[in-house]
DNA sequence: AATGCCGGGCACCTTCGCAG
DNA sequence: CTGCGAAGGTGCCCGGCATT
C-alpha cells in the first residue's frame, strides 16, 4: 500500500460535522465524521437495520435516521446515551416555539437570582475554567433554567435547552478544543453579562433552527456495554457501523467533564474515574491505578498481540509495563466486544469497524491487524482492512476501515 | 506508591497574498 | 484567473507532573 499518497481528509472528521445541524450541537473531540458513514450506507437497503455499538456522539444512528433507517445505538457513559437521544428526536413546531418562550423567560428572571448562591459544579480548578463572575451568570443562569425546564435527565423531553447550555458553558470557558485532546488558554475569559446573553440566544436560535428539520427514519441509544450485549437480544442487524475507542490514551471522560458536570451527570471526580474503568481504554483517574492491578483470566486473544505487548514491555518507556497492560486490556476488551455482538447480529450481516493504529514508545500497535485477527478466531467471514485517512498527530499514525461478515 | 488531572510539540492541512 | 510559497491553523498522542 502506498502511504505517501493516503492525505488527513479532514472532511472525515468532526470538522466537517460542525456545519451539519444537529451533527455540530455538541463537540466531542475524537467524532468520526458524516461523510464516512454516509459512504458506508450507500448500498445498504431501505428498512435495513444499522448498530453502533460505540455510539458515541451518536453519529452514526443520526446519519442513518436521517437516510430512512431504523438505527440502535449502545454507550456506557449515561450522558452520551443522552445526547444521542436528544439528537435523534423529532420535535414539533409547538415545541420548539414553546422552549424558545420559556427559555426567554428563564432569560429575564434570571438576573434576580446572579446575587444568590446558586449550584456550582464541583469541577477540580472552577477558575481555570471560567471566571468567578462568569460562573456567577452561569449558576444563576442554570437555576432558572431548572425552574422553567426542569434538570436534564433521560427520558425528561427537555434536552434541547441543556445541549443550549451545554454550548454556552464550553464556549465561555477558557478550554481549547482545537486541540486533538482538551487543553486551556493561558488566560480566563472574562464576559460582560450582555455578551452572555447574546451569546445564549444566538445558540438557542441556531440549535431550534436545526431542530426543526424532521428525520425520517428512526433511531435509539441505550444504555449498554459494548462488552456484554446479551442484554439486547430481541433485534437484528444487518449492519454494524462504529468507531470503537482507539488504542491511545485519550480519555473520553476528560473530554466530556464540562458538559457532565454542569448537566450533573457526575458530580464527584471519583465517578468520572469509574466511568473510564468501564470503558474500554479508559485511563482517567482510578483507572490508571487499576490497570497495574488488572490480570487477564483466561487467554483468548490471538498469538501476535502477545509480541506486541512484550515489545512495549521491555521498551525504555517510564511507564512501559502499564501501558503495555493498558494495550493488552483494550484488545481482550474489543475481543469480548467482538464475541458478544455476534448474537444480534443476522446471518450475513456487514460489519464496518473505523479504528486507528497508535504508538507506545516507539512500538507499533497496529489495531487492524489485532481486531482482524480477533475477528477471524470468533468465526467472522470475509475479513479486510483498508487505510481511510491520515491522522494528523504523529507521522504514523492512520485510521483503517476493518470490514467482515457474519 | 497510588491517585487524579494536564499539555508540549509538530506534521500536515488550509488560507491568503501576490505575481504573472 | 491560476499557480505558488509563506503564514497560520489544527488534530481520536503519549505520557508525566503534582497531590495525597
Amino acid at each position: 500500500m502506498k502511504l505517501t499518497t493516503i492525505s488527513q481528509k479532514s472532511d472525515y472528521t468532526f470538522k466537517y460535522n460542525r456545519i451539519l445541524g444537529r451533527h455540530g450541537w455538541l463537540r466531542l473531540t475524537p467524532a468520526y465524521g458524516v461523510k464516512l458513514v454516509e459512504k458506508l450506507l450507500i448500498s445498504v437497503e431501505k428498512d435495513a437495520c444499522i448498530l453502533d455499538p460505540f455510539s458515541g456522539t451518536a453519529t452514526t444512528a443520526l446519519v442513518s435516521a436521517e437516510y430512512g433507517n431504523q438505527a440502535f445505538a449502545f454507550d456506557i457513559n449515561p450522558f452520551l446515551v443522552w445526547l444521542g437521544n436528544v439528537k435523534c428526536q423529532n420535535y414539533s413546531q409547538e415545541y420548539i416555539n414553546s422552549v424558545r418562550s420559556l427559555a426567554k423567560k428563564a432569560l429575564q428572571k434570571y438576573k434576580n437570582l446572579v446575587k444568590e448562591d446558586n449550584w456550582l459544579p464541583k469541577i477540580f480548578n472552577i477558575e481555570r475554567w471560567w471566571s468567578g463572575y462568569t460562573l456567577k451568570l452561569l449558576s444563576a443562569l442554570r437555576t432558572a433554567l431548572v425552574n422553567y425546564f426542569g434538570e436534564p435527565e433521560e427520558d425528561k423531553n427537555n434536552g434541547i435547552i441543556w445541549i443550549v447550555f451545554c454550548r454556552l458553558v464550553i464556549e465561555t470557558s477558557s478550554a481549547a478544543f482545537n486541540h486533538v485532546s482538551m487543553s486551556f488558554k493561558d488566560t480566563v475569559n472574562h464576559f460582560a453579562i450582555e455578551s452572555i446573553e447574546k451569546l445564549f440566544l444566538t445558540i438557542l436560535d441556531c440549535i431550534l433552527e436545526s431542530a426543526e428539520t424532521a428525520i425520517q427514519g428512526n433511531a435509539k441509544v441505550f444504555k449498554i456495554d459494548a462488552c456484554k450485549i446479551n442484554s439486547f437480544s430481541n433485534v437484528q442487524i444487518d449492519k454494524v457501523i462504529t468507531s470503537p475507542p482507539y488504542p491511545n490514551r485519550i480519555s473520553y471522560i476528560r473530554e466530556l467533564r464540562p458538559y457532565m458536570y454542569w448537566t450533573k451527570f457526575i458530580t464527584e471526580a471519583k465517578e468520572a474515574g469509574e466511568i473510564d474503568w468501564a470503558t474500554i481504554g479508559g485511563t482517567w483517574g482510578v483507572a490508571t491505578s487499576r490497570l497495574l492491578l488488572w490480570k487477564m483470566e483466561e487467554n483468548i486473544l490471538p498469538e501476535e498481540l502477545f509480541a506486541t505487548v512484550e515489545k512495549i514491555k521491555f521498551s525504555n518507556g517510564k511507564n512501559a509495563n502499564l501501558l503495555a497492560t493498558y494495550v493488552l486490556k483494550y484488545f481482550h476488551d474489543m475481543h469480548l466486544h467482538l464475541a458478544s455482538i455476534r448474537q444480534v447480529l443476522k446471518d450475513g450481516a456487514e460489519l464496518n469497524y473505523i479504528v486507528g493504529n497508535s504508538t507506545f514508545f516507539g512500538n507499533t500497535v497496529d489495531t487492524a491487524a489485532l481486531i482482524s485477527k480477533s475477528m477471524h478466531m470468533l468465526g467472522y467471514q470475509k475479513i479486510h482492512s483498508e487505510i481511510l485517512r491520515k491522522r494528523n498527530c504523529n507521522k504514523a499514525l492512520y485510521e483503517y476501515c476493518i470490514s467482515a461478515t457474519w
